[in-house]
DNA sequence: GAGTGGTCTAGACCACAGA
DNA sequence: CTGTGGTCTAGACCACTCG
């Protein structure tokens, strides 16, 4: 509750508005250098620097050390429809088109993802989903994603070694249709999907991947998919970096 | 990507252990002043407010101006689970055991809201899902929630005047069941909901009421309630502090 | 008025990018 | 080696709270 009046504020307006009012600044521009902000706002160059901190976690900028300041190119929202993602006809993932893929195309950029599987020990969040001890290994399919060039998404999905040791879900290519599908063929057919989610500050490794600063945030998305006996099969966890992506649920209200 | 080293990160890092692991600041009590914890750690008082405001960015600690920095009290993130809680069985609004009552009582707290009914332009976005023009007369319905002496969320539902006009909707006490029934009552029975979810820095009067500095994201919720025809009968815009709450979706998968 | 945090300036030094 | 941002310090002044 700022009652200070608080020039730093006033100067990351002003230049907010020079990028998306005025179009003085437009996307990808370099931004004059701190020290020329400062001389023409009539501001020293801390504060000038200090509202750059504001607009750069918003999204708005992005700094390279050593370069300068830029005026993002990815001023639109991703969009993610969490239960039409899982939809059969959104899944064609061995095509090369899966939810992901439909995401980012609808901006007009080109996805692009890299894929590590692994056994690892199960991680705290992960070994309480499916009951049973931290550290039990279990295998992880880690997706790094990209919009064009610009990283957007990790995505991790963790399954039980005794649904997937020597499947399909092992493999580097999960197939047609995706890994749902492959579960499905295994006799695990997921029925029910549930995602709790949160906000928090990036972790270094996360933020070093994703290119934020400490001053952005992330969604945490805990994704699991459950089997018609209740058992859960599969857990995801998404860390997306909150300013670009806009998620969406949608869900049919039982009658009473 | 701060390769930089950063004393200000390390001074935070040190009093974030203090709260969350040594418990040596319990929450609710107050921090020595900056002027001693930069004396103590051996770094400018500029160094301690900024790492400070890291903190208070995280929602760890809180500043009153004029008084001093306190350990917040509310370090468990409150729950929502969306579809379970437009379920009949946790709809008793009027009796006092709404859904929100319900999040906020499990973690041993007292609701309390505020409720305001009145006729207002429609804001863009409620006009876009309706299909009207921006500043079309709607009733609106403004809710200020607390838990405890905590604001914690505003919620404010926007219904269409020819729907709304004269009826129960445009109350204060929207009787048992909350305002979902009223509408299957009057003939608009909410079949199918959405939520859109971002997040972004709170407006000005959003962290005037909900207590915020501009370092803290809010969670802006669009929710739309939809009928068997497809007609859209209620958005409903929630801002919550993005460190308070914790939010669950859950879905059944179609089969294929 | 005393106590506490919020912000601004000025100057200095460091880290990283690129010629 | 130069250019650009990141951070730190020291000192000053302002705003809000409470007695």
């Amino acid at each position: 509750m700022p009652t200070t009046p608080s020039q730093y504020r006033e100067v990351a307006q002003r230049i907010r508005d020079r990028i998306l009012r005025d179009r003085v600044y437009l996307p990808g521009a370099q931004l004059p250098k701190e020290f020329e902000l400062a001389a023409e706002l009539g501001v020293d160059r801390a504060t000038v620097n200090r509202a750059l901190r504001v607009l750069a976690a918003e999204g708005l900028v992005y700094v390279r050390r050593g370069k300068g300041t830029f005026v993002s190119t990815l001023l639109t929202p991703i969009h993610r429809n969490a239960a039409a993602r899982y939809r059969p006809e959104n899944r064609t993932e061995g095509g090369g088109r899966g939810a992901f893929d439909v995401e980012i195309r609808r901006l007009g950029l080109e996805p692009k993802s890299e894929l590590t599987v692994s056994r690892v020990p199960a991680p705290e969040v992960v070994a309480k989903v499916f009951g049973v001890e931290p550290g039990t290994e279990v295998v992880a399919r880690a997706r790094r994603m990209f919009a064009g060039e610009a990283p957007v998404q990790i995505a991790t999905s963790y399954i039980p070694v005794d649904i997937a040791a020597g499947t399909a879900l092992e493999e580097q290519d999960s197939g047609p249709g995706g890994i749902v599908s492959r579960f499905a063929e295994l006799g695990y057919a997921q029925v029910r999907m549930s995602e709790r989610l949160s906000v928090r500050p990036p972790a270094d490794e996360e933020a070093n991947f994703l290119k934020m600063t400490p001053d952005q945030r992330v969604y945490e998305v805990v994704h699991v998919g459950w089997t018609a006996e209740g058992r859960p099969v599969e857990v995801c966890v998404h860390i997306m970096p909150a300013h670009l992506w806009e998620l969406e649920y949608d869900w049919e209200v039982p009658v009473g």
